[in-house]
DNA sequence: AACATAAATGAACAAAGTTCATTTTTTATG
DNA sequence: CATAAAAAATGAACTTTGTTCATTTATGTT
């Protein structure tokens, strides 16, 4: 039974059902609830490879600039979230979608990738914020707000979704936060 | 037949479900259907009572800062922001967790109130930003970062939620922004 | 009172998640 | 290889939830 992330690519995650899932894999419903708790973990292991490759794209940013000033990383690394999730923004869009029931939380392995994230964006703040607290903090806040323009552009709520205007949101975000940063 | 959101106040959008609402009102299942097209329909009016109560908050923020500098004043709309969210934190989820099928778009009221909520943080820009497609660029890329900080700490998807952290972590953004902004 | 129109009703259907007794396949043992 | 035990797969049946619509009830008009 092998479980692929094809109808959230060219559908949706709404189209993640039991049924569809069986017939795609080529195996009974009820199989799938011999390998996964119930849908919701199914989901949640789909959206980890996804916030694995997310994890891939934005370490790369971050390697790639690693000779580069603050200013220039952050951007790399926002540019590099905003493309992988207008390249993939059906399965980027499934991680955010998904809301497990109220008192559930997601699995380690699944926080771990998130904090991977976090952790990019830390690493290029090292020169700036000595302080540790503070400087997870700021990654975290940095983070948080390019996801959040990336988020409502896709989701447009701001207004139609136009690649470029996104772009230089988050240039102009970014930009104000490392001039901001460097005279603290 | 009187619609109200304790089912979401209470518990959250999952339990907006036609049976009960319809308990709730005192009515037949049949009867929502007469009112509204669907429950897409009706999740959306409750919404667009939310977001008039959070652009009154907003609007009272704007006003009540009116004298203030300009990084005073976003901090004001972000403080207030992040106030509501924490204060009716389902209502406001509720917002964001609702989602219309592929096709689908909010009716004109809903994208008005929307609009207004933009409209109050360009207002705070204007003496910073003269042009006009500038200002409301920024303005969205504000309010987006603002709205990424408080939706993932409220999704405890920065770890656990603490209203201290994420209230520096707003702080801090809008901080950087206002003084990235000031020296341009 | 008689009729027409509008509103409300809830049984019935469809779609989707989940369960579990049964069947099939695999592995282990003599 | 035969046989039994264990593991995996199966899909019919059940539950829950959105939605429809023929029927009933209420309201307004002449």
């Amino acid at each position: 039974m092998k479980i692929g992330r094809r109808l959230i690519v060219e559908e949706s995650l709404a189209s993640v059902q039991a049924r569809r899932i069986a017939t795609e894999a080529g195996c009974a419903v009820g199989s799938i609830y011999n390998v996964f708790e119930d849908l919701d973990d199914l989901v949640i292991a789909l959206n980890t490879v996804t916030l694995t490759e997310l994890g891939q794209a934005l370490t790369k940013a971050h390697d790639d600039s690693r000779t580069e000033p603050t200013a220039a990383r952050l951007m790399a690394l926002a540019e590099a979230y905003f493309h992988f999730a207008g390249n993939n923004r059906k399965l980027w869009r499934a991680i955010f979608e998904h809301h497990l029931p109220e008192g559930a939380s997601a699995p380690p392995e699944y926080r771990d990738d998130q904090n991977k994230l976090f952790a990019l964006v830390e690493d290029c703040l090292v020169g700036d914020l000595p302080d540790n607290v503070e400087r997870r903090s700021a990654a975290r806040a940095l983070f948080a707000s390019v996801h959040g323009i990336v988020s409502l552009a896709l989701d447009r709520k701001l207004g139609e979704f136009e690649p470029e205007e996104t772009h230089r949101q988050i240039e102009f975000l970014v930009g104000c936060a490392a001039r901001g940063l460097s005279e603290k």
